[in-house]
DNA sequence: GGAATAGTGTCTGTAAGACATTATGCC
DNA sequence: GGCATAATGTCTTACAGACACTATTCC
């Protein structure tokens, strides 16, 4: 059956309404991309009969140019009229680090209006995971503006006050990013607000050494995220390479955590996350471990 | 101590910069914010003895004009240069509904280059949950053009094939919106591809009739959130009015999670999140309940 | 008493937390 | 044998699922 064209009030189709449309009537604002690229990686061990110590790294790139010049900066760029934001994210990904294929996904978009002092400009933070060994190793690593900074999280303190109908409260989170000898630090606060059955959550930068714009905050929140899937998702396996001990699975849980776990536990727990393989660990100074794999066929959490 | 100025290979410092900058260079998208405005609604029930059912509403509007005229979809509208994302989104919950102080969430930025047909638009969705009984009844209601419709959400059939380093997992969803004999119908595809270790996940409109836009997969996206978060915070607590029997609170959540469940274990559940009063319900055709409200003395979940 | 819903008691199975114990390779 | 880590056994506690049962009001 054929459909009798809709017209609108000037009588127009759809079709000869699109024609004449003008796309350049409003003032708009700029969107880009922000890119939080994380990865875990080991180090170099003084006692060899130890195990090597991990840890959690997120690649930022100092910036050459104003605003905030000489700040760092998460990896980013404006998203074109003619790419998917998600594919501005991978374009970005991909100059970064060479690589395409690695989990990523698009986390929360910063819309405040004084975020960029050039004009107005509202950001799409997207997150990857990548396996350091997988990683080419020129990927921001020779370059002096880009590095991967070794990441640490620590819940300073909660405040929490009573009002007539709810209370607020504060929480306070320190971000320490480091760097052989670049220290990048700040303070970033969490106010949630309940009033009558109302829920309300501010981010505000309390502290602020060295991050450019508004990343400080856009880092906090990955890493909250982060915690937060590694507990009920798989994610956590873009993070490893294809095989793996459980204890450096578990560490790896750990130290996205920022908790210990007990090995007992935490193997009955992701028992079916895994298959075992044939193959152990060679050469270390103790008892070689059993190595895993991502077991692929189990669908999903 | 006095910061020496930092400049850039031009030799301008940061002010000098700011002040030289052209923000018109880049061709840019347009950004909007549309809105999921979800509440629960009483249905009058034929045996007074019985409970009155309750359903899931969703706030829909009309287009008037091209493109999509005469198609229904989500609340929303440009986000302007001078106000933040958020206040975009407050600034259109509040022309729909006349109400502010509700609790919102951003869900997610939709950025595929063909979403518009007149041009590139981005858009972040908003989810609002609103008590029905203290919205302004006229908001939405009276006007031809707008209205609440009851939301329907099916899993059809989730097939699955299996690859070489992984699998293709499928998922069909059919979202039925009905208002009196208004009847709006579609089918969304979650396909999630698993290839070694990486996890993608794409949606698409299988079937439409009566959406705009992608409306129809931001509405399947917002369920599936809303009943994820549903089960690990206190949001439902923002459909409910000030005082609410369990039962009724155990309704919303039953209809928001689409199962039944077991009145002791649910209320052992949610023992903690709320605070009994000294009220009964009346005049039901059966024993009288007593009636609650929300904790607000107990922190996040 | 019957209809309808409100609310509780309790058994069972599963899973997490905690700690102890055994196993293994390398020096 | 001792160091370091790998891996498992098992006790306890907590909690979710399931079902049966009691309670209360209105007709």
């Amino acid at each position: 059956m054929p459909k009798k064209p809709v017209t609108d009030r000037n009588g127009l189709t759809e079709e000869q309404f699109l024609q004449s449309y003008d796309a350049g009537m409003y003032e708009r604002p700029s969107v880009t991309v922000d890119m939080l690229i994380f990865t875990v990686m080991e180090q170099e061990q003084d006692n060899y009969r130890k195990l090597s110590e991990k840890s959690l790294q997120l690649l930022m790139i100092q910036r050459g140019e104003h605003p905030y010049l000489g700040q760092w900066a998460l990896p980013g760029g404006f998203a074109g009229v003619e790419e998917s934001l998600e594919d501005a994210a991978l374009r970005e990904l991909y100059s970064e680090t060479n690589i395409d294929n690695v989990y990523m996904e698009q986390l929360y978009t910063w819309g405040d209006v004084g975020r960029d002092p050039r004009m107005r400009v509202i950001s799409s933070s997207y997150m990857a995971l990548v396996d350091r060994k997988t990683l080419d190793v020129q990927a921001g690593d020779d370059a002096a503006d880009a590095g991967w900074f070794e990441v640490m999280y620590d819940v300073l303190e909660s405040g929490r006050k009573e009002l007539a109908e709810g209370y607020v409260e504060e929480q306070r989170i320190r971000i320490t990013l480091q760097k052989e000898d670049i220290v990048l630090s700040g303070v970033v606060t969490i106010t949630e607000t309940v009033q009558g059955h109302v829920r309300r959550v501010r981010r505000e930068i309390a502290e602020n050494n060295g991050f450019a714009f508004d990343h400080l905050k856009m880092i906090q929140y990955a890493i909250e995220r982060l915690r937060g899937k590694v507990e009920y998702t798989d994610i956590i396996f873009n993070l490893m390479p294809p095989l793996f001990t459980l204890s450096e699975l578990q560490r790896v849980y750990e130290i996205i955590l920022g908790r210990e776990l007990l090995a007992p536990a935490f193997r009955r727990k992701i028992a079916d996350s895994v298959t075992e393989t044939d193959e152990f660990t060679k050469d270390a100074g103790h008892r070689p471990s059993k190595l895993y794999r991502y077991r692929v066929d189990r669908g999903s959490r």
